[in-house]
DNA sequence: CTGAAAGCGCTAACAA
DNA sequence: TTGTTAGCGCTTTCAG
């Protein structure tokens, strides 16, 4: 492995020349860096000649820090955090960052894990999509690196988060069946995250705003997988309080309730209506077509890298949180039909 | 930040020592490591005190060699590569790495770009989806750290690979259309890639079973993305020479094709029918439900990162190539119906 | 069994 | 403008 010594020895100069040349292009120098154009042209000559590439390692543990930024969530199979980290990672390579990916399944012991991790390997930064428990102790978590919290709310500290204003979406989704007639609307929320409970919190506050109150047997707590949200659909179908449509937080729980609706023979809307969140592949591919909220995905992996990046260059910086708007899209899977209305 | 140092002082003895005292539980020494149990004690009483972890960075470069490692693939968001993913993750962490992760949209400079850059960050070793150029120049690429390769072929050059038998699985997936009376066959093969060539080899050997040869506007290679099915399959359909079946090399694409169907409002399969690879959540829950070729992608992931793994610890041990053959999991898309027997 | 010291590759004071 | 040198935190000879 060549090192910077070998190009100092080639070039004729030493090493801090060498370096200083390689950094001239990093860290924008207030008055430029001071080496002779000469001497500077020899020194890269060297570095061509030798393929010289620096250490990252050693440049890291001298500046005490590295060029690593860490997503953390809870399962990067759910198509809203794919999104993400697609997004995440385009825009830190850009910025000449790399990734590093972390999947927690909504587990505090897991996240604790990571982060200590995340501080061990010395990164730059980290986004963050917490539990719940870990979102209300968030404080007292001693994170003593920059980090952004997506699509998770936070309390009690003083972070920059970039997340869906989800009460109002799920408001908004809520009122859209019961406007469309559904007045029996069963809530399938993942357990875990401020988001299954926030989006919980708009679907109630649409129901009394139609003077309704849910049914206990209607609102369901479940972790965020297609099993999970399969079990929760078929016993509820199978019960004495079968809902006339379901509300669903995520699109994995969603397509849990599909599989038990064709499990039970039963139409989409004519039987139970569906909507959720999410823009996936399939919504528009089943038949019918899904109702949801669609969250800007790649834009909020985007803003979170971006304000990290920002953080990261300037500690100090006051905190911000980005609140998006979700696009509620009006499909056939929520369509109000002749007995509803 | 608490350094080996501190440790060393508050436990009244050399930073050696203590060293001695962490790295014994990592690498399984021959002989165990001489520390007497008292001194041992102490270090790690100071251990706790201090809530000491140590700095990985100035291990890794110390040790010449990091405990991260790298996965190229062109597209996370492709629901095969979100799974190999998942489990590539599961399995470093659980063997102490961490994990890094790029996506080279199947473009052979980012290919290389990350391929210096894991070099640069010292690497244990990456797993790697490469494109067919890359992997037809593959020993030129002078790659010097361990490395597997997943999901593509490699010709020419010595490496661990973990993927399908590509050919073999589109072969009985053609079969299965040819014998459900499907004859107007059009392959919608990913390109960039030694799968989509592989595939498509599997589809005209089947074809020639059958005394059949395909058109050339039946076989066209597209970019793995659903856009691009999309187009290219509308293009068929509207064209003189308009397919009765369509089979395509990944999920993307048939998803486009989907696509493409419903805006013709075309039926499956009376109108065309539909075969595919790659196992996914909507595969199952579109109507008709799809047939397709599975691939135990979980299981890829982990047997990559293990032979990875392995291959770190000694490297030179001979090169594996580890073939799975895929799942043919007939639905109705594909169905034989009653004008084509 | 333990400590002293060198050095991984790099950058930043400080000198010249 | 450039070189010398120290040191980031760790592990590993080499002595003792």
């Amino acid at each position: 492995m060549v090192s910077i010594k070998d190009v100092a020895s080639t070039a004729g100069v030493s090493t801090a020349t060498v370096s200083r040349v390689l950094t001239n292009g990093l860290h924008v120098r207030p008055d430029g860096l001071h080496v002779r154009p000469e001497v500077r042209e020899r020194v890269m000559a060297a570095v061509e000649k030798l393929e010289y590439r620096p250490n990252l390692v050693a440049r890291s543990l001298r500046a005490q820090q590295s060029s690593k930024i860490g997503l953390i969530v809870s399962d990067i199979r759910n198509p809203f955090f794919t999104s993400i980290s697609r997004a995440v990672e385009d825009t830190t390579h850009e910025q000449g960052f790399s990734l590093f990916l972390c999947n927690t399944d909504e587990d505090p012991e897991k996240e604790a894990i990571y982060l200590k991790l995340m501080r061990d390997e010395s990164v730059a930064g980290v986004i963050f999509s917490p539990t719940r428990q870990m979102a209300a102790n968030f404080a007292s978590a001693e994170i003593n690196f920059p980090i952004v919290v997506v699509d998770r709310l936070i309390t009690g500290a003083d972070v920059d988060v970039v997340l869906l204003d989800n009460v109002d979406a799920a408001y908004r989704l809520t009122v859209h069946l019961l406007e469309n007639g559904y007045r029996r609307i069963a809530a399938l929320c993942g357990e875990m995250s401020t988001t299954g409970r926030e989006r919980q919190a708009g679907y109630e506050k649409a129901l009394r705003a139609y003077d309704l109150s849910p049914l206990t047997e209607h609102v369901k707590y479940v972790q965020p997988k297609i099993e999970a949200g399969y079990a929760a659909a078929l016993k509820m179908i199978d019960s004495a309080h079968m809902p006339d449509a379901f509300f669903t937080t995520n699109s994995l729980l969603a397509a849990g309730v599909l599989q038990a609706m064709r499990a039970r023979n039963l139409t989409i809307p004519d039987d139970i209506a569906l909507v959720t969140f999410d823009e996936t592949t399939w919504a528009e591919l089943v038949q019918p077509p899904i109702t949801l909220i669609a969250q800007p995905t790649y834009e909020i992996g985007k803003t979170a890298t971006e304000l990290l990046l920002q953080r990261i260059a300037d500690p100090t910086r006051s905190t911000r949180q980005v609140i998006l708007k979700g696009k509620l899209l009006v499909r056939g899977s929520s369509a109000a039909h002749s007995g509803k209305r």
